[in-house]
DNA sequence: GGGGGCGTTGTTATGTTATAACAGCGCATC
DNA sequence: GATGCGCTGTTATAACATAACAACGCCCCC
């Protein structure tokens, strides 16, 4: 079995984001990419400042939040990213491309988000829509508690 | 068929609230009550500040934001306010005392919230969440989009 | 009645998250 | 060479939330 690192996720998504980018023909301008590699590089969802301060230092200078919140909405704008809102963090969205809305798990204990879709989850809350006389456009869907490993190690 | 006003929603609200601390012993002070009030008398969601200014207006006096934060979470953490996360908005909780996830349905065209409950939706998420090892503790569901009156006008 | 603990409030200050507004730049196009 | 467009830089400010500490009233218990 071929071990991954933590960093390769990220890395995969950079990657997939540049080739996503090339085929639409989005500009990925260098502080886009500054802040698309400091979230590849991060192996948990980061905040907007976190990324403020990173970028800095990257860059050897201050950079000022309009410039990350630009790069981030460009990036949630075309589906690569998630904003995870109940803890105003931002993290990687591992279906690139595809708009549809996910469910994140987020771990209490080790801090990890994890993007899950699931048909019969869409279903009820389309169906609950339906039955109120809703018209659902978009929907949020954080779950909070333990992952899989931090479940087993407690 | 007898007509509620959009006001009547609050004030029931209100007594429940009331009678739930009465019942549990909770003190329900004047600084609590006075937010109850407020938020009673909206017939949309407010924010924390929209909050400090209508109670500084009705006291008369300037009010700090610790002040209200802390009835905002005296109410939710016994069961009877959501906050809505995704847009940073306080709204009371149709099912006080009852703690369960609910699915919040935002109309982004008039603002306002309603809440649902859906055993379905539960199911859904928590099944989701035991096929992945996810040990699940508490959600934030939110649907944006129109209720069915903006619907029907649009 | 004195003392201690507890929950609540007031106050000051600060931390954190996010956006408005406007100037300028590079580039394509006409 | 003007115009438009998308992106960036910069300054300032708005919006949301909490830390930290002092003081008060109340109950309880000795």
């Amino acid at each position: 079995m071929k071990e991954h690192s933590l960093g390769d996720r990220g890395a995969v998504w950079a990657r997939k984001v540049a080739l996503a980018c090339g085929r639409r023909g989005l500009a990925l301008t260098p502080s886009r990419e500054g802040v698309l590699e400091i979230l590849a590089a991060s192996d948990v969802a980061l905040g907007a400042y976190a990324i403020i301060e990173a970028l800095s230092r990257r860059e050897g200078r201050p950079i000022a939040p309009p410039t990350v919140y630009r790069a981030l909405e460009f990036f949630r704008e075309n589906g690569f990213l998630h904003k995870i809102e109940s803890r105003n963090l931002y993290a990687p969205c591992d279906h690139v491309g595809h708009a549809h809305d996910v469910v994140m798990l987020l771990c209490e204990t080790c801090g990890r988000s994890e993007e899950a879709q699931d048909s019969a989850t869409d279903a009820a809350i389309e169906a609950l829509a339906a039955r109120t006389g809703f018209v659902a456009k978009r929907r949020m869907l954080e779950v909070q508690g333990l992952c899989r490993r931090c479940a087993k190690a407690a």
